[in-house]
DNA sequence: GACAGGCTCCCTACTAGTTGGTAGGTTGGG
DNA sequence: CCCAACCTACCAACTAGTAGGGAGCCTGTC
């Protein structure tokens, strides 16, 4: 049906692969144009600036993973499985893909050099993480399935952290494993 | 006395302030040069190439950080004030200067697209504080106090993960007390 | 049913500015 | 005299972005 937005869709996708190998200026319209088999000025009808391209790049991920967190809502009920869900995600990307991280948490360090619409998506990304986290522990606290060891909210900031630094070590040590072998020993301190 | 090299430090001060604020592809030679008041070619003949610079940069970065965690265990007995310190470190980083970040850890999160060389420094940071922490830990197990939750190194990669993630959270949310409140819960909990 | 208009998508061709890097000359101090 | 430090003057490659044109497709109208 829709193949109208194909392009603009593996634009995006492209970007996505490239986005997360090395942030947002080290990639240019020109190693899109050659995976994706399109000139560098058909990009910019597709997407004007790169700015545009990379806010609704974020835009669209974020979209991803509020749908993901939604879904996971609804298919898991126990917290503590839903935290591993969320974590289980990660690692699965870890194991099976080239370069695996989170497309914001990599984003977030380059801020300061950021297009200014490009860093609030970022920051709304990792707001929605944190208030979903955080509604996760106080369940889970509630139903006695997690033990906090302060508020819901400075605990869901330290599980997000925690995620996001197990993503820079592992890239750091070349080792996929290493986002495991952090974020699990984190779950069973969490869990009650 | 030795003013030879002051040029050479004026330009690693430089391009260190610039890479800290959007890694290794954010900053130019024509960056420095504005900055620095020199011209680009000069540049080139202190480093001969990008990739020469930012592995001096690192290199002297990492030696900065390896003296620095050394005196800590001089002048500082106590483990888990060891921690406070280097967490109280990197908190007064936040409070006091304008973008923060640890060179590696904003380093890493580009390693698939770094010079190998350059990667190969950031790993070695990487696991020196790793191999520092772990030290701590189970100093500060062993003294009864700190309290574990698993083996002193895998503690110590997570707080290591946790510190850089808060990190990011920080520039995340332009709050720089973001670290602190991430970081702060972290050491109470580890604190027998 | 033909056909004109417009729209989307993509192209070639081009721009001005920036990138990291080189060649070769000048200067000043030991 | 030599050498380190710095300069001017380059360079080719790449950067994001623009101008303008052509092909195909839908739509409204005679």
């Amino acid at each position: 049906m829709n193949t109208q937005s194909t392009r603009a869709a593996d634009i995006l996708d492209c970007a996505r692969s490239l986005i997360v190998r090395g942030g947002y200026n080290s990639f240019s319209y020109a190693d899109i144009s050659k995976v994706v088999g399109i000139r560098t000025a058909s990009i910019h009808h597709h997407f004007p600036s790169k700015s545009d391209l990379v806010r609704v790049l974020v835009a669209q991920y974020r979209k991803e993973a509020s749908d993901g967190l939604a879904q996971l809502e609804q298919l898991v009920p126990d917290p503590l499985d839903q935290l591993r869900a969320y974590l289980g995600y990660w690692e699965t990307c870890f194991a099976d893909t080239d370069a695996p991280f989170c497309v914001c948490a990599l984003l977030a360090g380059e801020i300061p050099v950021l297009p200014d619409d490009v860093a609030a998506e970022v920051r709304a990304h990792f707001r929605r993480l944190a208030d979903w986290l955080t509604g996760v522990l106080e369940r889970g606290a509630a139903q006695g399935r997690l033990r906090l060891s302060g508020t819901a909210r400075t605990d869901a900031e330290m599980v997000l952290a925690t995620t996001h630094g197990a993503m820079l070590s592992a890239r750091a040590y070349g080792d996929a494993t290493a986002f495991g072998a952090i974020t699990r020993p984190l779950l069973e301190r969490i869990a009650a």
